[in-house]
DNA sequence: GTAGGATCCCTGGCGAAAAC
DNA sequence: GTTTTCGCCAGGGATCCTAC
């Protein structure tokens, strides 16, 4: 390790993300060319790869290549190997583990006024991008919030980070941190005293905080699998001469690929083993006929229950939206929304339900009509996807569903995915009726990896996309920005997303009542007005709804808009519709503003209560001022009275309520 | 020695969230 | 509703490294 400075700032502020790694190890030829991460993120990345030992250079290293593999199988263990490279090649990282005790908690203040000290030719700035960089790396991968080596946490305004450590520690993640440990102390035995020493350089309780006993239970499994990793007695941990770091992972990868086998062995008959054989340790009693008899009596009833437990479960959860947890359904509806300004509704749905039920289904999925409606499909085979994008083909057409975007993921869920979550739910069950609490926990937990592991397959996988009469492939992960910026377009023809300025900023599209943002377009007089009203923060993105896509203002000085205006610009075209709609009431008594407005609410406008809705509407209704007026009093509405009437409107479009406040006659 | 690329570091704009 | 603070991110200059 390059000895010397603690703060730096190689990493750009940023932490490696689980995200970036799960993507770069996904695609290590060309995570470069397939990237959509910004120049100043690409930069940290590599960084954070090259002292991973996952890259040389631009090229992945064996390492990376045996990670890769492992990765869908165990995702954790990767980033133990990761964590534990990281520690004998970033000074940052080595300090942090060195400096502070497990199980002690500090803030980011504490961690810079030390890092200060401990680094005194650190510049403050610098400092604080390096304190930024490992905190981010914390808040963002399983390093933090899994393997708790830094959970973080906002108190009050401050981020603090306790280190808590874990036990989760797979013995081959004991095993290649202790030959790393051998590889820069040029020495192979150990004692497990010493590992707890505060000079130790690395080893599992440095790097991870696993608990003496713990470890120890470990090491004696190790000696046990035939000394093929390492020996232990007594306190002495003995590695082998001719193993690397590397042949670990390699041992690992060779597991897994045998894991298959082992899954199938009831993690419930391999605990009622454990005990009996714990008992018979400890006991005198030499084990007779008739006890291994009644033994295996027992566990052969725990096989049959476990297979009839699994029969059940299989019609339990035929459906993928059955499988979900809550949870996870949310982290997809995250995934798939997170650049789009509008609300979205996901609908999750399996792709072999009859087309009948999956008729009703979306029918019923959206509640809103000014959202993204998003159906997320799944299904098991390649033969099942063939299947379902013909029949989405066929729905999209449909008029009753022009305006959902259908997606199906082109990651299949798998039998062998799906047998592994039905072996865990079922010895969890099975253990749970028979009282053992740990077991269930454990296997429940398993159960819930197995899915998240393959939901992390599909946010990293391809979809296909139906909207209307288009179609294409596109990542999942694009998928996000392809709706925002093209099939809402598709969807809201006339909705304000089409004027491209506007898309810019997240905060003007969020749900919420604006006042001021009605005040500043219903009350100005003048375009100056409204340009002086909004030169701060966010509402300089509001005037852009008087622009068109060059710039331009498509209103004159006194907010008339121009004549030569297209149609189709979203403004022109609400106020055109508003006013024909309007004129239609002449002469005819007391009408609903609300109800007769309603159709904004709708595709192809979708207004809703946000910042420039509200201004838009607030802009569009100065043509009516003191030309309605109220049912109830007899008044004109006059503009004091006409933006009240306006944030009524949005509270009647949204909850129905102040109806009769939007009684109005000519 | 020099050119050009890689890396390190500082600065500041912007958006989101918190505080007022 | 407005102002302040914090964190994320990018631009760009300085320095280091490497190939010629």
């Amino acid at each position: 390790m390059k000895t010397g400075k603690i703060a730096t700032s190689k990493f750009q502020n940023f932490g490696l993300r689980r995200d970036w790694l799960i993507f770069f190890l996904c695609n290590i030829e060309d995570w470069i060319s397939k990237t959509n991460l910004g120049n100043r993120q690409v930069e940290s990345l590599k960084t954070w790869l090259r002292e991973s030992e996952l890259l040389e250079g631009d090229k992945p290293t064996v390492v990376a290549k045996i990670l890769s593999k492992i990765l869908t199988k165990d995702e954790l263990f990767v980033w133990k190997v990761v964590w534990t490279n990281l520690y004998y090649n970033v000074n940052l990282i080595k300090w942090y583990l060195d400096t502070f005790d497990w199980g002690s908690t500090f803030s980011r203040k504490d961690l810079l006024l030390k890092l200060l000290e401990d680094d005194e030719s650190a510049k403050e700035r610098t400092a604080k991008n390096a304190i930024s960089s490992l905190l981010n790396l914390l808040d963002s991968s399983p390093i933090g919030y899994e393997l708790k080596i830094g959970v973080v946490k906002k108190i009050g305004g401050e981020r603090y980070v306790k280190k808590i450590g874990t036990d989760n520690l797979h013995p081959l993640a004991v095993a290649y941190s202790l030959y790393k440990a051998a590889e820069h102390m040029e020495r192979r035995d150990f004692t497990v005293s010493e590992l707890y020493s505060k000079e130790f350089q690395g080893g599992p309780y440095k790097l991870f905080g696993i608990p003496r006993e713990k470890l120890e239970r470990i090491l004696r499994g190790l000696d046990e699998d035939r000394g093929y990793i390492l020996n232990y007695s007594r306190g002495n941990i003995y590695l082998r001469e001719d193993l690397s770091p590397l042949d670990i992972l390699k041992f690992k990868l060779y597991r897994n690929t045998l894991k298959v086998r082992e899954d199938y062995l009831p993690g419930l008959l391999l605990n009622l083993l454990y005990k009996y054989v714990e008992v018979e340790k400890s006991s005198s009693v030499v084990s007779s006929e008739e006890y291994i008899i009644e033994l295996l009596k027992d566990t052969i009833d725990a096989l049959k229950e476990i297979k009839a437990e699994k029969n059940r479960l299989r019609s339990k959860y035929c459906r993928i939206d059955k499988i979900l947890n809550c949870r996870q359904k949310e982290s997809l509806k995250n995934f798939l929304s997170s650049v789009i300004n509008r609300d979205v509704e996901l609908t999750i749905i399996d792709g072999n339900l009859d087309k009948h039920l999956i008729r009703k289904k979306i029918e019923k999925a959206f509640k809103k009509d000014y959202t993204i409606h998003l159906c997320l499909f799944f299904g098991r085979n390649e033969k099942n996807i063939i299947k379902i994008k013909n029949l989405l083909k066929e729905l999209s057409n449909e008029d009753d569903f022009k305006n959902v975007v259908f997606v199906l993921s082109e990651v299949v869920l798998d039998d062998e995915t799906f047998e592994k979550f039905i072996q865990y739910k079922a010895i969890a069950t099975v253990a749970d009726k028979h009282n053992y609490n740990k077991e269930s926990k454990i296997n429940k937990e398993y159960a819930e990896k197995i899915i998240d592991s393959w939901i992390n397959r599909v946010k990293f996988g391809y979809v296909q996309w139906f909207l209307q009469d288009e179609s294409d492939k596109e990542l999942m992960h694009h998928l996000s920005k392809k709706i925002n910026e093209e099939l809402s377009r598709k969807i809201f023809t006339y909705g304000l997303e089409n004027i491209k300025e506007l898309q810019k900023n997240r905060n003007v599209w969020t749900h919420r009542r604006s006042i001021r943002s009605v005040e500043i377009f219903l009350f100005a007089n003048s375009i100056e007005d409204i340009e002086k009203k909004t030169v701060n923060y966010p509402y300089r993105y509001l005037r852009e709804i008087l622009k068109d896509n060059n710039g331009e203002y498509i209103v004159d000085v006194n907010l008339k808009i121009k004549e030569n205006t297209p149609e189709d610009h979203p403004l022109k075209k609400m106020y055109l519709e508003i006013k024909r709609t309007l004129e239609k009431e002449k002469n005819k008594g007391t009408f609903n503003l609300g109800d007769t407005l309603e159709f904004l609410t709708k595709p192809p406008y979708g207004t809703y209560s946000n910042m420039i809705y509200m201004g838009a509407i607030g802009f569009i209704m100065r043509e009516y001022t003191a030309k309605l007026f109220e049912a109830e009093t007899g008044m004109p509405i006059q503009r004091g009275l006409m933006r009240d009437k306006i944030l009524d409107l949005f509270k009647y479009w949204e909850k129905g309520d102040h109806r009769e406040k939007l009684e109005v006659f000519y």
